[in-house]
DNA sequence: CAGATTTAGTTGCAAATGAAACTAAATGAG
DNA sequence: CTCATTTAGTTTCATTTGCAACTAAATCTG
């Protein structure tokens, strides 16, 4: 049996041919169908109680659980595009539930964190979701979840390199 | 503070407190963020290369691997919006990369196929898609790939059930 | 069979998104 | 020091999305 070691940009001895091709096992697919399916639920919970997206929700979660960090640098923790960022940070801003604090050495940056309402959403939302995602993975034993993760970072790693980061 | 009393019962063995909350291991989170990123990577190939959008390669990947369908079946089995369904649906019609044939026994529904420049497509794009999927898993094992793969599918089944489905 | 209800799919509109152009500050080269 | 380049973030515009309202066909009820 041969092993299986790809160095990147070979993939010669995968599967390639149509016949060969299955959505069903297809993991972009896959990854597709249960983000949205996950996200679709877990929005609704915080769309309809409280007032926000879902890309200042993914601001709260950031900022509320690795503290208060430069827009850039939630871009990067979050593949977040720049225009996302800055774009869920003028809502927030606006509706007061992060404050901004231009740092004085680099003018163009501004350090981000959550206020005290913004604190109180994290707060709010945070067993709302863990709780969801505990229904979620109730199919899951402990083990297999902390698997996937393990799974899901492996990949999420390569499919970073893989992008052409241009931002 | 509105009170967030949990439903009784089931998955209270998980933390649901906010000190517990980690980012990296929201399982959500973790799916949004590796999909987004697949997802953008793969758009890149289709979008410049053939002239279709996300939801048309979809709906070609589904009727190229499953076969003709009626846009309720596709529906259903790629958890899309009909709305998106239907749009994708009129776009690859007018493009001619699919064929309509409505149920004369129902004449709501009509059944999709793809037409032989849908085909086409398909047979073009199936290898690239292979060959990405390949390079992005060659981080995991065979045996890893297949356990991801099933693990992913007993959350999509959960993820479906928790979805109130209104469509 | 008429009228009400359900089901399949479409359309209109408002909000979300993404690419590209833009502003402003910092850095670098001569 | 001055002008060009890079970097951080914003704005503009065209497209995509998602909900809700709609049309048309089928089914159900009396």
């Amino acid at each position: 049996m041969q092993s299986q070691d790809n160095l990147p940009g070979d993939a010669t001895h995968s599967a390639t041919s149509v016949e060969d091709f299955s959505l069903d096992t297809f993991l972009p697919y896959r990854l597709a169908l249960l983000s949205s399916l996950v996200s679709r639920g877990i929005q609704n919970i915080y769309a309809a109680e409280f007032d926000i997206s879902i890309s200042e929700w993914r601001l709260i979660a950031i900022l509320g659980s690795d503290g208060p960090m430069v827009a850039n640098d939630i871009r990067q923790r979050a593949a977040m595009d720049k225009v996302q960022v800055s774009r869920a940070a003028a809502k927030l801003l606006e509706a007061g539930h992060i404050r901004k604090q231009v740092d004085p050495g680099d003018r163009r940056r501004a350090t981000l964190s959550l206020s005290g309402s913004g604190q109180k959403i994290f707060n709010q939302i945070v067993p709302i979701a863990l709780e969801r995602e505990a229904f979620l993975s109730s199919a899951l034993s402990e083990k297999e979840k902390s698997n996937l993760i393990q799974l899901l970072e492996k990949l999420t790693q390569i499919a970073k390199d893989m992008t052409i980061t241009t931002s």
